[in-house]
DNA sequence: CTCTAATGCGAATATGTATTCGCATTCAAT
DNA sequence: ATTGAATGCGAATACATATTCGCATTAGAG
């Protein structure tokens, strides 16, 4: 952040201007958010925004941080592996995806469907290390020797099919495919995977 | 097109404006490919690149029907399900995928990663029918009554998580995990599925 | 209450890119 | 060889967006 905010009505300021970041993702999408419209959407001028972000980017990043708290929260109320099935966590987890994709009119579909150029990694990674440690406990419990490097391949392409085939299911409006038959689907693909 | 070439110079221009348009794709990434880019790439003048396209949309579409055709050719050389085992031929499939991924210097790469911009459609459906079909071919030969409806959501399933993991794998430069163990990692989980 | 640093403003300016248009050159039919 | 149509050119123009800067307003310490 450029300048720190010190008074009050700043520090609300800038607050502001990362959920108008937000909103203005879903309104109008990634290529066509500018710096004006956010600050437009935030009710402060341009000059205001200056003060405290660098641009674009770095209230993009701005929001991708909070929004990778919320994610975390929500995954510490999941049932853990060692307290659940495999499939029931599973399960469980693939809802919990398609939740938060669904929710805050498409923000989370609109910043997934730009990961290659926005630093995704920050959500994604921790996803991917949720689900990391998430296995680790689960297979250390139940299979004594369980190669970790084998762990690590089979995580990332879980965890990289379930995000996109869901992002891509998501993106197409074409409702030939129903979201429940997809979870099913991806549940039993990943539970097939991962116990075989 | 916006005009049609008629004289052997034209055409001439014509396709090396689509050749441009993949080389500036490789070396600078869709957001900073320009129309006149491409014109200097070509060796040609912005001018005449605006005579027979409208602009950098037509440009990447002209050339992504291109490359689909390709794709199609070489789908067309690899075995079909019917006269090999379903594990070989997904095998042969995902070691077919990797390849086209890695050529061209990264084209496919890019135009994958923007796929939600572009008339990716062309590839990916070509690809998703192509694989719908062999699956058709390969269950109605063991499964008589298999369900069709099904099959339209494990098809979907195992399309785009393939695609998207070798996506991302190819994405990041991180060797941490090998690209054989990648390949094999997803031969396994959809041989899995596909057939339980 | 006073005073200064902090804040807020938005017209003005800079930048990058798209697209056009009048003129020069070349092709190929005759 | 002549000639009209096709082609090629690229400086000029139009646009969208980013970013700054000098001035006006406000917070809050003292």
């Amino acid at each position: 952040m450029r300048k720190h905010p010190r008074q009050r009505r700043s520090r609300q300021l800038v607050d502001s201007l990362i959920e108008a970041t937000g909103r203005a993702l879903v309104e109008y999408g990634l290529d066509h958010t500018t710096t004006v419209r956010i600050a437009e959407i935030a009710g402060v001028s341009v000059g205001s925004l200056y003060q405290y972000f660098e641009g674009k980017e770095a209230l993009v990043e701005a929001l991708m941080d909070k929004l990778a708290g919320d994610i975390a929260q929500g995954l510490r109320r999941l049932p853990l592996a060692d307290s659940a099935g495999l499939r029931e966590t599973v399960e469980g987890a693939i809802r919990f995806g398609f939740a938060v994709l669904h929710s805050r009119d498409g923000l989370y579909l609109e910043l997934v469907r730009n990961w290659h150029r926005l630093p995704t990694n920050r959500v994604a990674d921790a996803l991917q290390q949720h689900f990391m440690e998430l296995s680790r406990l689960y297979f250390i419990k139940h299979y004594r020797d369980y190669p970790i490097e084998d762990l690590q391949v089979r995580v990332f392409i879980v965890a990289n099919s379930v995000l996109f085939t869901m992002v891509r299911h998501a993106s197409q409006n074409d409702a030939l495919l129903r979201e429940d038959d997809i979870a099913a689907g991806l549940t039993d693909m990943v539970v097939g995977y991962m116990t075989h």
